[in-house]
DNA sequence: GCCAACGTTGGC
DNA sequence: GCCAACGTTGGC
């Protein structure tokens, strides 16, 4: 399984959104972005993600999980872009802020703390276990 | 609200 | 195929 970081502004789609679609969940349109894109085409159903707040939260604030594989992103007719589907698992007991990742050292290679402006990361394994703690959630 | 960083576009 | 111009993002 691979584990991934999604960004959103909370404006524009925000966990609470996430967690009212349920087990539906919801596609992740509106990424115009190659590199976001081809994360996500690596993307298989059951990978576990991180959903982000930017701009006023800067914060992790919950797990979702990817319910289907890459495919076009309905919002476009440019057939270059393509998105997966998520679902909201669980929140985090305590939002797991920007500063605590980058004051963290093994998160200090995190693309989140380098890279901040990609929407659609990738997260190593060791990131995504010292987050799920930070957070106080399990991390499976 | 500013601005640096980055990605994309389009003229040459 | 290079690179200047432009638009967007997101931290500060």
């Amino acid at each position: 399984m691979n584990y991934w970081l999604f960004k959103s502004e909370p404006s524009t789609w925000s966990w609470d959104d996430q967690v009212a679609k349920g087990d539906e969940g919801e596609e992740w349109d509106g990424v115009r972005n190659y590199q976001a894109r081809n994360n996500m085409r690596e993307m298989a159903v059951g990978d576990r993600g991180l959903f982000y707040h930017s701009q006023k939260d800067k914060a992790i604030v919950g797990i979702v999980e990817v319910i289907a594989e890459a495919h076009p992103d309905s919002t476009t007719d440019d057939d270059r872009w393509e998105c997966v589907d998520i679902k909201a698992i669980a929140p985090f007991e305590t939002p797991v802020t920007l500063d605590m990742c980058k004051e963290d050292p093994r998160l200090e290679e995190m693309v989140l703390v380098n890279n901040s402006r990609l929407s659609v990361q990738p997260v190593a394994v060791k990131e995504w276990k010292a987050v799920c703690k930070l957070g106080g959630v399990r991390e499976d």
